[in-house]
DNA sequence: CCTCCATAGTCAAGAATCTGAGTAGTCAGA
DNA sequence: TCTGACTACTCAGATTCTTGACTATGGAGG
């Protein structure tokens, strides 16, 4: 039960309908937590049920209606609340880390292929980051901003999933370079990779 | 269906128990997949089931007898199957990231705490994580082992949770640091945190 | 005119994951 | 002797997440 934390995060910032939240209008927020809209919508109509978020139809004409969500004094409570119960240690979910971890045994083609494409994402995410960094400090140098500024929350998980990004790049485009090296690709190792210990 | 792959992944290794398995006895493999004994213990029965694995009954006296899992050709195949299918992007969970992400909303003293023990734990995880290189590579140096060692996957992959745990150590401390000399520790932001928009 | 895309959602079913407890023997320490 | 910890695993139930639809309107491009 954290979805429901991160979307009232995300409220933090302002009035969203959850066609925006489900756009990753905040990077930041898809950052740190990954949602489909399916499940931000039903998380918020729960929300309201609960009366931590609420909610207002905004009557637009030339396309649907929507609802925007705010969090209330109740969701800043359970804000709170949560902020003071133990975190759970975080973890990586990674199809792509599994494949490395397998590469001895299999043909290193589309991992290589695999890698090189999720460093081009990861580098496409933090040129984004980037940006959103610049405009969340607006002119003010980072140091200034992260002593001075109102809403840091944001700005600090940005520098996270910056970070996180770029390293993420740096790792893929060395683990590609490495395997197109050793000449990985193209031959499936022989037999399978497991070698039985003198059994 | 990606546990079943990373389990796959971790039994190349050699042959493995559940119980081996879930103790992280290869924090490589913990590194990129968590899961709970239980669902390692259902996914290697339903592994077996699919021939993807095969288990032997090992008798031990003073203990409970175990079962001893090693892949299958099937399995090999399969990792090979998974190895070409496109990767979903990754993503972090992380609780500690939403109560950053809402630290402007509530008090900060909690999650300055939960900084500094987040930041002891990435810096224990480092020391184990170079340990295991180093107990990977044996002699030779990184750069020579990387280009002719047999089995580098595992060795890539911890090299990620090295770089991760190592960055999540530097931010957490760096963000502790920055929340107390802003002094946010003690008082709750005054009312909700979130602004009207001029409404 | 027809199709695709964007907006703005909803619903249902199934897979995956987590919570929590139970079994059962061995060994170490108070 | 009792308690707790370790090995080794199992089961049931709840929650969460993913997959794959489906509704409906308006505008752009071919």
């Amino acid at each position: 039960m954290a979805l429901r934390h991160a979307v009232l995060a995300a409220l933090l910032d302002g009035e969203f309908s959850g066609y925006q939240l489900a756009k990753g209008f905040d990077i930041g927020v898809a950052n740190f937590w990954h949602a489909l809209p399916q499940q931000l919508y039903a998380e918020l109509t729960r929300l309201e049920g609960d009366g931590l978020v609420s909610g207002r139809e905004v009557v637009q004409d030339g396309r649907p209606n929507k609802r925007m969500f705010r969090v209330t004094d109740a969701g800043v409570t359970e804000l709170q609340r949560f902020a003071t119960a133990p975190a759970k240690p975080s973890f990586i979910r990674d199809d792509l880390l599994v494949k490395v971890q397998a590469v001895d045994g299999v043909d290193a083609t589309p991992v290589i292929a695999q890698l090189q494409e999720r460093a081009a994402v990861a580098e496409a995410k933090v040129e984004v980051l980037g940006k959103l960094l610049r405009r969340l400090r607006g002119d003010v140098d980072e140091e200034e901003f992260l002593l001075t500024g109102q809403r840091i929350g944001p700005y600090l998980t940005c520098q996270r999933g910056l970070a996180f990004e770029s390293e993420t790049r740096a790792w893929c485009l060395r683990a590609a370079e490495l395997l197109v090296r050793r000449g990985s690709a193209g031959r499936a190792p022989s037999g399978s990779a497991h070698r039985r210990p003198a059994g």
